[in-house]
DNA sequence: TACGATACGGAGGGTCCCTCCGTTTGTCAA
DNA sequence: TTGACAAACGGAGGGACCCTCCGTATCGTA
């Protein structure tokens, strides 16, 4: 245990070049078959898009769900930080135009995100650093809203997330539907029953 | 227009006995099953458990979808018919209610019903009849609803239904969690954007 | 160059859905 | 009651999938 090497690589063990390569490889093949064919595509046909045997593609990814969630780290970090820039809006609004972008979000990715919430269900720890992550961005925008009473106080950010997961998960023909509900859904949150 | 009684009796023909037996025997093994076990017991286990060939349960029901349609098929009837108690009271009331029974069942037999979601996904047309009874259920209390103007007069039925089932499907640990997301979405149907 | 650590790849075990087909059983006419 | 035949049964097995194991190839370094 002689490890002289600088300090910082105690953390980060240095891969091979080829292994290095061939995550990249599978990773980005796993993108495409995602993206363009069918949200169950086989782990079998990514290995074999990105050249690489199968056990190659599970010594990088553990199982299916690691590999989904390989994937979906990195753009919803993007989707979170895209809250920052919504502080110069109305409080409602900015709570609102972020939900909005997520689901059209999850209308992108259809495929990925419907395998991605069918694993959230039953095994949520794994999403914990992109749960956070979310968390991190909306809550505050959330807290605004109410602080500015514009959103009913009684709920919480998970319920509200949780929420536009359902209807962002629904499969719908028509995109523009799917972006009705949401909006009615999101008009309870300001519902006061001032009878 | 209405479908000839007459011809309906073609279409029954008398099966064997033990074919209707069997037949029961597979339906309630798979409800029970369904409703202790996980929702993704196998067709085998239910077979055996039915005590009967994997054959012969895929004689009555061809496929896994056919199997989860039939079990639905009492059930969702039974909800449809649970409308018709509730012309009674207020509009709005009678809407929510019906609505919040809907979730109530999904909650009930999550396992069937997250099933049932995710083939009615992408197959839509084996579901006719239980929407169509959904439709026929549901739809009046909307439409008596918006006419009493306590409901935003820009939604319509399929689209609720829909959200709903959405918010049905998350999984959560507390059921009055969810229970809460439906009470805010439906409130978005109250509400006014009169500022 | 040589050698140990690291990574590769694919055969194969286990599970599941569903099909096929030889065997059994219910039904009914004689 | 009996015999014959359609109807129904049951389970072996094909095909797909997930994942593991381990012999082989490759990288990086001394």
């Amino acid at each position: 245990m002689s490890t002289t090497t600088a300090s910082d690589q105690l953390l980060v063990r240095p891969k091979r070049a080829d292994a290095r390569r061939n995550y990249e490889k599978v990773l980005s093949a796993a993108r495409e078959a995602f993206l363009e064919g069918g949200e169950d595509t086989s782990l079998e046909e990514i290995a074999r898009r990105a050249g690489v045997g199968i056990g190659t593609l599970y010594r990088h990814f553990p199982n299916r769900q690691a590999l989904l969630e390989a994937l979906y780290a990195g753009e919803v970090e993007e989707l979170s930080r895209s809250a920052a820039e919504l502080d110069a809006k109305e409080p409602w609004d900015a709570l609102s135009l972020w939900f909005e972008r997520f689901i059209a979000y999850l209308a992108t990715k259809r495929a990925l995100a419907g395998e991605l919430l069918n694993y959230m269900d039953k095994d949520a720890p794994l999403f914990a650093a992109s749960r956070a992550s979310m968390f991190a961005a909306g809550e505050p925008l959330l807290k605004r809203a109410q602080e500015a009473g514009v959103v009913r106080p009684d709920v919480e950010f998970g319920e509200i997330l949780q929420m536009v997961m359902g209807i962002g998960k629904i499969p719908t023909a028509d995109p523009a539907q799917t972006e009705h509900m949401l909006r009615i859904a999101l008009d309870g949150l300001r519902y006061r029953p001032q009878d």
